[in-house]
DNA sequence: CTGGGGACGGGGCCC
DNA sequence: TGGGCCCCGTCCCCA
């Protein structure tokens, strides 16, 4: 994955021209959201917006589109996505509305006849509401999918909750753009750490030494220096560290083995 | 080489 | 359900 870090040396090694950032030095994150509510930066085609929901999940826009214009439920298209994934039934695509796609065709669910108009052709149960066969198909897919039952379309992240999913696709969306050099981020609160760079904004301070920091992990682990006995400990040479990296690192290379 | 700082990502929790 | 926030963690850079 690629690291922000390579926009780093911009603002590190040299201030960044602050008389440009004073409008917004203090006040910085609503601002720049109200100027970038949606993405700016140009989304591929496959980052539109009925990405974001997998297939079963239906909502009331969904429903209604069928009832309008898709009366019938939909065919599954082939997808050239599933082939990597067989298990997924729930890659999310703007296009593949079905999660029964895996065991098609034929499709497990369609319009009925008579007072119970829709039918799940899996267990023959009918329903005379597509909301109603809707909620009914969902328990299959749960069923076949195991407990995870959101996966990305861009990876393999699988999720128990739209929630999380819609949270997860956001980086890989990066809706939130910094005004300022046009870097994206998943979170508009990882965009206003990042906005601090440029501002040099600097709101969590060390009670020991009163040293600034604009992130307040990296005040927890300024915390570890301030400290005897340091959070991570060598389990061979009982070694304390302030960071798990400088163990990783210390346990690699330089463990010395048991006092 | 080591320790520390800077920048950032992601999951989970709470409201 | 979504946003804000916290915590944990990683990676890079530098003294």
């Amino acid at each position: 994955m690629p690291r922000s870090f390579l926009v780093k040396k911009h603002f590190t090694s040299k201030k960044p021209n602050y008389s440009e950032l004073e409008s917004q030095t203090v006040i910085i994150s609503p601002f720049l959201y109200e100027s970038y509510p949606l993405p700016v930066i140009p989304q591929p085609d496959l980052l539109t917006s009925g990405a974001f929901y997998p297939p079963l999940v239906w909502d009331a826009g969904l429903l209604s589109s069928f009832f309008t214009s898709e009366p019938e439920y939909p065919a599954s298209p082939p997808s050239p996505v599933e082939d990597s994934k067989p298990l997924d039934l729930t890659s999310l695509s703007s296009e593949e509305d079905d999660c029964s796609k895996a065991s098609e065709p034929p499709s497990p669910c369609s319009p009925a006849s008579g007072a119970d108009k829709f039918q799940c052709l899996e267990c023959s149960k009918a329903y005379s509401t597509f909301t109603g066969l809707s909620k009914h198909r969902q328990l299959h897919c749960e069923e076949a999918q195991g407990r995870k039952a959101f996966s990305c379309k861009y990876c393999d992240k699988e999720y128990v909750s739209l929630g999380a999913l819609k949270m997860h696709i956001r980086s890989h969306t990066l809706p939130c753009v910094c005004k300022i050099c046009g870097k994206a981020f998943s979170r508009p609160w990882l965009l206003q750490g990042h906005i601090r760079t440029h501002t040099g904004e600097k709101p969590f301070s060390c009670t020991h030494c009163n040293r600034a920091f604009a992130d307040r992990s990296n005040l927890r682990a300024h915390l570890q220096t301030h400290s005897d006995v340091k959070k991570y400990q060598c389990q061979a040479c009982a070694r304390t560290f302030s960071r798990m990296s400088l163990l990783h690192k210390h346990q690699e290379t330089g463990c010395p083995g048991p006092r």
